[in-house]
RNA sequence: GCCCAGGUAGUAUAGUUCGGUCUAGUAUAUGCGGCUGUCGCCCGCAGGACCCGGGUCCGAAUCCCGGCCUGGGCGCCA
């Protein structure tokens, strides 16, 4: 088939934005092919593109000739560009359809594609992400990206009214953060790297010069979690401030939590619609358990957790039955927590970091750190750490190392909440995990 | 890493319990034909599948063994 080139047309308008005051208009639209309806001496075509859908009607007999020649041939997923006249009608969903006067095939498709994109039979999850680039054609599966996209806009816009500034921090990194088993190794030159699974030591320096920092970026674990909420690689959204303690960044995040919220609720009623989803703005303060509390509620629920042991996901999830909202856990013992958190002060089994849970999912996690570096290094010790390989994190705190606090909030973890989806791979465009390292 | 479950047309599924009208059904998608107001259009026709290898048996989609692949759960974590 001869394609058409695009030639000097340039969009006059998306199909969302084509509306019935335009009767009479001309326009210029591009899009795909998304469904072709041919009742025999009348054909339509629905015309998809970035911002929805819109349908193109071709009465056989009344238009020219080179125009029904075009759309004989059209099939799903075509690449065209149409040229027509908006008619005001009450026979669509919209209210308009366009009456072509040009049509223009930009590309062809495959015959059988492989997923069917009007969702009368949906794939399932792995057939879908092996064909991505297609199942993102589908509006309810494009739509939480759209939601993401609001959310971190968001979140961008309140940290900047804060006064953080944004940063970035390297991806490809000597040693390990938290501890050594679960990082992806490189070959950096021939010397062994690992990918970075957190900003969490460059962030905590940043502190001593820029004071309020964030960084939004991809990072990495290797660790062989097999569920619906873990990937190896995803984005976190970072955050950091010196003089501050948990108690203040705990407060930060639920105006964050709550601002982001507002913002989806206000900008994605389209793309809510699509995903069959309700936004919720939840009110802050959001509770605050401790970690004691919560082991006595799980007892009386009859779940019996040692003190100073992890709280199963088991236990998370009859948590989340009685608890359908966003709530802090305080107070964890000190040994669960990663080595650069803050014991308590005058209670040093216990520790100033927390979690803030949406129902069982752990949200973010984050805590007053430790700013003194005797304490630090006694810390990793206790955590079969050595302090030799953290050693150019470790002169920092001789530098004058503030005290301060931070959290990290798992963006995917973030969307679900915010979709509704059940499987983080569906917030994720191309996601990773133990079995997939493609598309 | 450990524990479950499962691989049937492009997609989604029925059939597997207890081997035999299964020449493998259905929906949707695809191709061809018909239809002037569809919007999950409709009607007719056609092509299209039992993950791979081995075994048991007169006979295997169905039972057994091995492999490969996938989904889910746990621990860990965001």
């Amino acid at each position: 088939m001869n394609l058409d080139s695009l030639g000097d047309w340039v969009r006059t308008y998306y199909s969302s934005n084509v509306t019935p005051d335009m009767d009479g208009s001309e326009v210029t639209l591009f899009g795909w092919v998304q469904e072709v309806r041919d009742l025999g001496g009348i054909r339509f075509i629905i015309l998809q593109d970035r911002e929805g859908t819109l349908q193109v009607t071709i009465p056989k007999k009344r238009v020219a000739p080179e125009v029904l020649a075009k759309s004989d041939v059209l099939q799903k997923r075509f690449s065209i560009g149409v040229k027509g006249t908006v008619k005001k009608t009450n026979m669509t969903p919209r209210g308009i359809e366009v009456i072509p006067s040009e049509i223009r095939i930009l590309n062809i498709a495959a015959e059988q594609l492989p997923i069917d994109i009007t969702g009368k039979t949906p794939a399932n999850i792995e057939v879908r992400l092996d064909a991505r680039a297609l199942d993102l054609c589908m509006e309810q599966n494009a739509a939480a990206f759209r939601v993401q996209h609001h959310a971190l806009a968001a979140i961008r816009d309140f940290l900047f009214g804060k006064g953080f500034l944004e940063v970035h921090t390297p991806r490809i990194i000597a040693s390990a953060t938290e501890g050594g088993a679960e990082l992806f190794a490189v070959d950096y030159f021939g010397q062994k790297a690992f990918l970075a699974q957190s900003p969490q030591l460059y962030k905590e320096q940043l502190t001593m010069s820029s004071e309020k920092v964030f960084e939004v970026g991809p990072f990495f674990r290797a660790e062989l979690s097999h569920t619906r909420r873990h990937l190896s690689e995803f984005v976190s959204v970072d955050v950091e401030e010196a003089f501050a303690s948990a108690e203040d960044v705990m407060r930060l995040l639920e105006q964050v939590i709550q601002y982001t919220c507002k913002a989806v609720s206000e900008k994605c009623s389209k793309e809510l619609a699509a995903l069959k989803y309700r936004a919720t703005v939840p009110e802050i303060p959001f509770k605050r358990f401790t970690y004691d509390e919560v082991l006595a509620d799980l007892k009386s629920e009859g779940v019996d957790i040692p003190w100073g042991e992890d709280i199963s996901t088991e236990a998370f999830r009859v948590l989340g039955k009685e608890r359908g909202y966003y709530y802090f856990i305080t107070d964890w013992p000190t040994h669960s927590k990663a080595f650069y958190i803050k014991p308590k002060d005058g209670k040093p089994e216990l520790c100033e970091g927390f979690d803030l849970m949406w129902r069982w999912i752990e949200l973010v996690s984050g805590g007053t750190r430790i700013s003194e570096k005797a304490l630090l290094m006694e810390r990793m010790k206790e955590k079969g750490l050595n302090p030799e390989s953290f050693k150019y994190h470790l002169q920092a705190f001789d530098w004058g190392m503030p005290p301060h606090a931070g959290w990290a909030i798992g963006l995917e973890r973030l969307t679900m909440v915010l979709t509704g989806k059940k499987n983080i791979r569906e917030v994720a465009l191309y996601p990773r995990d133990q079995m997939r390292l493609t598309p």
